[in-house]
RNA sequence: CGGGGCGUAGCGCAGCCCGGUCAGCGCGCCUGCUUUGGGAGCAGGAGGUCGUGAGUUCGAAUCUCACCGCCCCGACCA
């Protein structure tokens, strides 16, 4: 591409409304601009990047059967009724009208599309297994968009789908897919982490996320570095720290007006973590739940032990089941017996403060396991780092990432409510497994600048991802001998198959490289006064930073040694 | 949906408190000349319903109200 007839708006000022660094980037580079709010058009830098992703996924997912095809984005709603999910997306999923009054959805995802699919055209054992994939634009009305193109409502996922006959061969299809998705984040540079997830809205058993550490992700991840355990916070659990020796006397202590645990803690002059918070919470029954102070309830947990329509309690059940506002209750003294369960956390522990049922008082020295017998210990609460790793006890760390994919075992959910069945080999019908994998295309771009931007200057593509591999860079364009030569350089690379920018613009050489730092292709050529004086053409490895001079019938070889050595 | 911030030229911003030469600056853009190894210099020039609508006032970018949009934090969420 010469860059003298190219739609690449660069800019030098940092735009205002972006925060995250790719997000930045993006939009300093011209490969982004928006439109409104979550939803993006891209530029031909940022399309070709997303084509270079793209190309990769597919690669990758026909190694293991994949067969592309292209799905409706257009729904009539009531595949989605079927499913149920009409109700569970609820505000999330666009829906219009046609002209007709019919409801139809703009698709945020595929699986009763190809559950439809499968109903219909798959009848027998011997038509199984399958594995189907597309790319495409999905929406979401996202409640708040952000970041970039990390969280829009119109977005492109690679989403793959199998079908199995039984259990076994959904396990070799999440295999497969497990192992294409490695490669496909490996081979576009990224440094990820797999880890264990809740499976969330899709439904189904066990899932497992590919993550990208970043402090602008919206999950949790637990790490343990000595083991490798991994997973998200939403369903990780630890050792409980080993409880200290000290026990107490019950007490009862005026906190006037001390509430929260920071506020007595601090007036007590006593830690968060010898203080207990009491928790009521309402599902069917009222329960409440102690954890330590410097612990969080984990909600994914809560939902677990006591299903989807736990909730904090209203202060005025509050009020009813404990005699006084939050900010006082606690285990002893309640004015209605009611169902307690305490972290594991707190199991043996001695000396607690909380509240103590009664205004501007807390209780001190309490003893579960003596003044408490009979509740039950569970695992209700956050990792936090350095907390004992649930598998080998070495301390875990728990960081933000960004999740790129996710991989689901959906097992018969969506076929039994759709009715998507097979006859087996002895003529029953039977239920096809399915299993769901996304990746999100652009996510896996913005993750990629995140992690090889150069503070100051610009990004840094690899191999895989760079939407042109050579930057061609003539520094004086008033010269002839220069432009000449960058006319038949930019005619071999082109020929020889290399994505080629040639920047052919009139301008400075200071502003011709401060824009290809910007736009971060791995290979920089420069023709300026070491080809006039010297007949010596400039190649800079950005990556290595090393730069070598070749004379002109050294350049193509010289160029695709350089290419081959980049990852 | 709760909290906060912002909306003035293509981009980044000042002006607003204290209404009245406040329609301004830098970058970018156009023309010409000079420049060309790290976002060049000089000279000239184009470009804005001050987010929208009502209101207060002799007079509103500036004060009031409503609405819209964008961003951030939270809630929620692939």
């Amino acid at each position: 591409m010469r860059l003298s007839h190219a739609y690449v708006p660069t800019r030098k000022e940092v735009p205002a409304d972006a925060v995250m660094p790719s997000h930045q980037w993006m939009l300093r580079a011209g490969m982004i601009r928006p439109l409104v709010s979550g939803v993006y058009s891209y530029l031909p830098i940022g399309w070709k990047v997303m084509r270079k992703v793209m190309r990769i996924i597919r690669e990758e997912m026909d190694s293991i059967g994949g067969q592309e095809l292209q799905l409706p984005v257009l729904n009539p709603v009531e595949i989605w009724d079927e499913s149920g999910r009409n109700t569970d997306f609820g505000d999330e999923m666009f829906r219009l009208q046609d002209r007709k009054g019919r409801t139809l959805i703009l698709a945020p995802t595929h699986e009763e599309v190809i559950c439809d699919l499968a109903r219909k055209y798959i009848q027998s054992y011997k038509d199984l297994p399958q594995i189907w994939y597309q790319i495409q634009t999905k929406f979401r009305d996202e409640p708040r968009p952000r970041s970039g193109v990390m969280r829009t409502r119109q977005f492109i996922m690679k989403d793959s789908y199998t079908l199995d006959v039984d259990d076994d061969g959904l396990n070799a299809g999440y295999q497969a897919h497990a192992g294409a998705y490695r490669k496909i984040f490996t081979r576009c540079g990224l440094t990820f982490h797999v880890v264990g997830a809740s499976s969330g809205l899709m439904g189904g058993g066990r899932s497992q996320e590919f993550m990208v550490e970043s402090p602008y992700g919206e999950d949790a991840l637990v790490l343990c570095d000595h083991c490798g355990k991994a997973d998200n916070l939403e369903v990780a659990s630890s050792v409980p720290p080993a409880a200290p020796e000290s026990s107490g006397e019950l007490v009862k202590i005026k906190t006037p007006g001390q509430k929260t645990i920071q506020e007595v803690s601090g007036f007590l002059k006593k830690s968060p973590r010898e203080m207990m918070k009491s928790l009521v919470y309402a599902s069917d029954e009222p329960v409440m739940i102690l954890i330590r102070g410097d612990h969080e309830i984990n909600e994914s947990k809560l939902i677990k032990l006591f299903g989807p329509s736990v909730r904090p309690a209203h202060p005025d059940e509050i009020i009813e089941i404990c005699g006084t506002e939050a900010g006082y209750v606690g285990p002893i003294g309640l004015k209605r017996s009611i169902t307690i369960v305490a972290d594991r956390a707190l199991e043996n522990q001695q000396n607690l403060t909380t509240g103590a049922n009664e205004k501007d008082r807390h209780l001190s020295g309490i003893d579960l396991m003596r003044d408490c017998p009979e509740i039950r210990y569970v695992d209700v609460r956050n990792v936090i780092s350095g907390d004992g790793c649930s598998e080998c006890g070495s301390p875990v760390r728990v960081f933000n990432a960004v999740e790129l994919g996710h991989i689901f075992k959906l097992g018969t959910k969506y076929s039994e409510a759709m009715k998507a069945m097979y006859s087996d080999p002895d003529g029953n019908e039977k239920p096809i497994f399915m299993g769901s994998y996304g990746i999100g295309v652009e996510r896996i771009v913005a993750a990629c600048i995140e992690q090889n931007f150069r503070p100051e200057r610009g990004m840094l593509w690899n191999r895989g991802l760079a939407p042109y591999l050579v930057h061609l860079i003539p520094v004086n364009m008033d010269k002839e001998e220069i432009t000449r030569l960058a006319d038949a350089l930019y005619t071999d690379l082109v020929s020889g198959n290399i994505d080629t920018l040639l920047d052919d613009r009139k301008g400075s050489a200071g502003f011709k490289f401060k824009d290809a730092d910007l736009l971060g292709m791995p290979i920089h050529v420069i023709l300026g006064g070491k080809w006039i004086k010297e007949k010596q053409i400039e190649i800079k490895n950005r990556h290595t930073g090393e730069v070598v001079l070749v004379n002109r019938d050294q350049f193509m070889d010289t160029i695709e040694k350089i290419i081959d050595s980049l990852s």
